[in-house]
DNA sequence: GTTTTCATGTAACCCGTTACATGATTCA
DNA sequence: TGAATCATGTAACGGGTTACATGAAAAC
């Protein structure tokens, strides 16, 4: 029950949300929303998907009919296995999106929490947005406090380096919050002006469910 | 042997390369060091500073002379201990920073060496950077092979904003390089244009030692 | 002199990786 | 039919955190 594990969890179900898959697959799209860094292992990612099985969050189903009526699958059970989200997997779902926590706007973890904000009603999108702003703020802070003239210019420039980058996440942030608190949705706010493409303007998508 | 722990000593031996510290110091200066993320918990730390005693690469030393000789320090050791890097220690020191392989462009490990490249050769320095940089554009290419609209307005602007802060760092790297393979040293390019204080202009050091 | 903060230490636990092994599918 | 790739599975290991415990110094 430890954090990483409920961002596995969100990641997981939030990816067989939008449709059914086999492991394989799944650590595929896994490595996109768990963004840059993770590369999940299947020592880590088939274990956990039977636990989720015996918990009813998903239904495993081979994926080849296994017309042999004979000993098909003996042995352990080999052979593609789809996984698909059942009711109850749609409530956890539900449920670890509601009540996320300040683990939400932790550095990891934001990304997850962002990918999924389709599914996510507007009062909690404002919660992380607001709570990852003021955890980088807080950085931005101690950053600053030890601040000055450093051990070498090296250093140097990893710290203006850094705070740079920060201060422009707050920016990104401060901007999806303002259109978040007028209208429920972003608005594509390219910093640099997006030439052309008008066709993505509207089609901003409040929570469904 | 595994990454994270080389990069834990190069952070760890780094800093007491500076100069002698105690452990709940080092412990706070190491989360500077590695920056943002890691709080590194006394559970890794101590452990880990008797195994370098015990490798000769630093010494403890009791910060309270033990004036009484009498009990002084009966039962497990108490107190105040200040750490110091041994020859040997600086020798160990000199080696992780040499040998810098491919894990020194991954995410949580360049910081941490750019942040000693005032002790790092002018080449290792280099190779770092780039390698650091082809990794950042690797990931760009996969960034844009999967383009194309998303799922909604918020995992599009999730991928614009991650495109768009890959390659301003891309843009840094390259400045970066550019400079060191001209003077073998950085100097200050702000993106922004660093308006005043043109003091720190000239006291870019080079690899001393 | 008691509370708070600094400072060190340790054992249990947990999550994920590594390394390995095997079964299916595709393609030559 | 054999090689390469896709796909699932597991046991052992490991590094780091958590939670706990204790001691010394400083603050009040």
């Amino acid at each position: 029950m430890s954090r990483r594990t409920e961002m596995l969890e969100l990641a997981i179900l939030g990816l067989l949300h939008d449709s059914p898959m086999h492991g394989y697959e799944l650590r595929k799209r896994l490595h996109l929303v768990l963004g840059t860094v993770r590369t999940l292992s299947y020592g880590t990612l088939y274990p956990r998907l039977r636990e989720f099985v015996q918990r009813g969050w998903i239904t495993e189903a081979p994926a080849l009919p296994a017309s042999v009526g004979g000993p098909a699958l003996r042995g352990g059970r080999r052979g593609r296995i789809t996984y698909e989200l059942t009711a109850e997997g749609k409530e956890r779902f539900a449920e670890l999106v509601d009540h996320s926590g300040p683990t939400a706007w932790e550095d990891g973890t934001f990304d997850v929490h962002f990918a999924f904000f389709g599914r996510t009603p507007s009062h909690v999108r404002l919660r992380i947005l607001e709570g990852r702003r003021s955890r980088l703020e807080e950085r931005l802070a101690l950053f600053r406090e030890a601040a000055g003239p450093r051990r070498d210019a090296y250093t140097d420039e990893l710290h203006r380096h850094g705070l740079e980058a920060t201060e422009r996440e707050v920016r990104w942030l401060a901007g999806l919050i303002e259109s978040e608190r007028r209208s429920g949705t972003v608005r594509p706010t390219s910093d640099v002006p997006t030439r052309g493409t008008d066709s993505a303007t509207e089609d901003s998508p409040p929570n469904k469910e």
